[in-house]
DNA sequence: TATGAATGAGCATTCATTCAT
DNA sequence: TATGAATGAATGCTCATTCAT
């Protein structure tokens, strides 16, 4: 194992030892000692490979929007039906949280509690996704006619919502492949159908 | 004025410069000193009407929670149509939203920031909702046959989901009577008829 | 009850609740709320009593002194044998902690703990008592001869030693007529007598 | 010099300012910022070394008790005469006095100033003391018949008397070899003889 | 590079004192 | 004179950050 190998290691066990702390304790809540015992690093070590605590937040931030990129699948989804690009959207969604929950769990909170972190995240991944979303729902044929600015905000307003009820505690959507399952043919139901019977 | 009117005054400066303190700097944030300074009072004057620092989003939090209580309105609706049920709930919950935005805007980060309010918040509203909401779904006659658990949750979600939006800063969707209405619009639409056309 | 009679009446109320106050908690430890309320008068009343926190313990401090004045009497005691001396003195002596026990209690500490207190109780009080002493023993005939010094520092000690260990909370000696008594007859012993037997 | 080594410089510097402190403002008026001035550390490098504040206090407690342990002579000294014991007894406890004359001087005042230090000194050293003075008493053949009970805590009162006016700042007593000769001397000689001459 | 002791700014909270009623 | 709400200085303690080893 290089050096940078090994330094790259450090680096994850930090990063991953900070989600878990924030989670569980909160951004502020957590300490650098907290993080450095859970790390199983001395406090100092931490900044050798970050400059300070925001740059630990920070930085999951960076990975938990990586982690999400979604906008750029819209403009390819155009030529599905409504049916399989629901699917194909929050189901990609779904996987994206199922394999990084504890990085969601520690970012997600913050991000609304930190003006910081609220304004980047809203800047550089909510604004662009909603512009995709309205200008996708603008150019399909095959829905009802739609106020594309307030729809769009809906379906994000879905994404996000059923993140902060999993944060929140709730058992029966916690993440899992059976329950992502259900829960996206539930919205797939909702999304052909609607809810009201004829 | 009397005594207590002066007290009741007071105490109301001090929760309204809390949640405007916190709404800008987050709880951790906020100190003492900004929400006195805020509330153009002494440092110590706060402690004649809080015990402590949390007590004073505590307070925000049951005002925030009595202000949503909605859970109660659903027995009552059952015999009204979908789209009526829609947007009465959705509606008044707009409603609340719009007269309280500031307490909102105050406490809804901490709610997922902090463990023990989360705890407090999904307990004590999130999880009677869910149940009053699986329910009343089970009851409806006129509503295609859904996951009821699922789709529950997926409601709550859009409720939490736009003030998540709307807490980000989101310029569309802030609240406000004509966005409002061209909101629950696009929601009633949704549970009418789906997203997409036949 | 003319207006004079009951704002002594009341001065009286506090300092009494002032001393109980602080044979419980420790002068720090005991806040003029505590006091206050001790007394069933509110906090700012006291101060129309007293000029501060301070003038409380000082006022209690010049009654225990003026309740302690033995200096005066050993003049007067040339003329009686030892026996009647030892007697007379320490049993005053005695006599004025039963009937002050709480000021001592609430006094005494404060004395060895604050610097300002120790200066003006040893020069107010236990210097001209030492100097009384020291001269009494000098002008003796009937003892052995002594180092007047220290035998007037020996007498000193076992008052003081005595009444500490009543505040320390020792049962065997809490002031009484019973168990003062006994302890008088055991120091008459000693000093007529000595421990060692022939 | 080890890292042990200085860690335990640190500790007894900071110890021995908390004395030099307590003794000049007594524990409450001395401030932690007083304390780390006095030691040359900053405010936060105390609480690497004690928990909190009181832990001070209790540390330099246990060094008294700890420097103070007479109690297990009293036994071993049955086979000497009453002047030897007076002597070997109060002898020892001058000597320690005079060792650690900084600790007494800072912890004596709040030991009768503090309910929970009043407490925990009188369990675990005056009340073994007294027991083990009883019994003493009790088996010495060479004594006169005395009320061994009140005649323990005499003895006792004459320890902790003469500590007090030390600490009052009586100048005939400041602790010194001549001195404590001198005041031994007189000691031995009221137990030996009494005051009274035949 | 890793360590962890030292630092000191920052903050919640207390409480003696004041003063308008 | 009595009240008790308002004040704000004072203080114990925390913790992110630095740096000598």
């Amino acid at each position: 194992m290089t050096r940078q190998e090994r330094a790259a290691q450090r680096r994850e066990a930090i990063l991953e030892a900070a989600a878990h702390t924030f989670t569980q304790k909160g951004y502020s809540g957590a300490s650098i000692k907290d993080i450095a015992e859970a790390a199983e690093v001395a406090d100092g070590t931490i900044y050798n490979y970050f400059t300070n605590k925001e740059a630990l937040l920070l930085a999951l931030f960076d990975r938990l929007v990586a982690a999400d990129q979604v906008g750029d699948r819209l403009t390819a989804a155009l030529d599905t039906d409504v049916d399989t690009f629901i699917a194909g959207y929050f189901g990609a969604h779904l996987a994206r949280v199922r394999e990084n929950y504890d990085l969601f769990r520690a970012v997600i909170p913050e991000i609304l509690a930190t003006p910081d972190l609220r304004d980047r995240y809203y800047q550089g991944f909510v604004a662009p996704l909603l512009r995709a979303a309205e200008d996708h729902l603008h150019k399909r044929s095959d829905v009802h006619p739609v106020d594309g600015e307030q729809m769009a905000r809906v379906l994000y307003a879905l994404f996000f919502g059923l993140l902060s009820l999993r944060i929140l505690g709730d058992e029966a959507i916690q993440p899992g492949e059976e329950t992502d399952a259900r829960l996206l043919a539930t919205i797939q139901q909702l999304f052909t159908q609607g809810l009201a019977a004829d």
